[in-house]
DNA sequence: CTCGCTGTATTATGGCACTGATGCACTTAG
DNA sequence: CTAAGTGCATCAGTGCCATAATACAGCGAG
């Protein structure tokens, strides 16, 4: 019945979201596992994991026993990475998409 | 790590691509379970799967002990169904993101 | 009719991703 | 020191995916 992303990948590019646009701004505190997992009405270890990559890509700083911070200049970097990624994976298979089904770019740019 | 999406999905959106290009032109039969099967290197009752939600959507006809035929009209009424989908729900996710990430849509409209 | 091809139903099995509950190590406020 | 908060490791459960081995029913050529 989990027909969905699985949570933790929602609540990944929702984190990532809210990062760029500094909802949860630089060198400070982002919601520990248990508030976001209340928040959200998850499981706090779902919520670990979402923040797991983060940590990885080292876009935030763990520190044991206090919380996750957001590092300097985690916003553009993570801007710049997604930019990226969009634009080299997303928007070439797009392209292909909308020309196999008739469409034209220029059309869509117009409708809001 | 996401692994890739499931075989049966992939061959869906293969066997829909080639049904819109015409490649498994209308009327005539489509590679059978087994033989697209092996030529895929996948299961046949993967591949059977993969078949069945087109038998539900009426654009493929079966005989039985003959073969699957693609209905007449299939093409068209598949790119419309995708067309539309992708209009509503994948265009305005991928507007929205492309202005989180500060990309002007008419930019990309000329690049290739 | 016989053989070979079609799709389909059945059952079983292994793998893996996702989610969840519990407990532990750590830091800080009091 | 105590208490409450943090992240994190471990284990277990669930469900989907893919595969496999058969067996069956229908059609057509030889």
């Amino acid at each position: 019945m989990t027909q969905s992303r699985p949570v933790y990948l929602k609540l990944r590019d929702q984190i990532a979201a809210a990062i760029i646009q500094g909802e949860y701004p630089e060198g400070k505190m982002l919601p520990s596992v248990r508030a976001l997992a209340a928040e959200q009405g998850a499981n706090p270890l779902t919520v670990a994991k979402a923040y797991q990559q983060f940590q990885n890509d080292g876009l935030v700083e763990v520190q044991r026993g206090v919380g996750m911070y957001v590092v300097e200049g985690a916003a553009t970097q993570l801007r710049e990475r997604e930019k990226q990624h969009f634009l080299q994976e997303e928007w070439p298979e797009i392209r292909a998409r909308m020309n196999r089904l008739g469409l034209d770019p220029a059309d869509l740019v117009e409708c809001t």
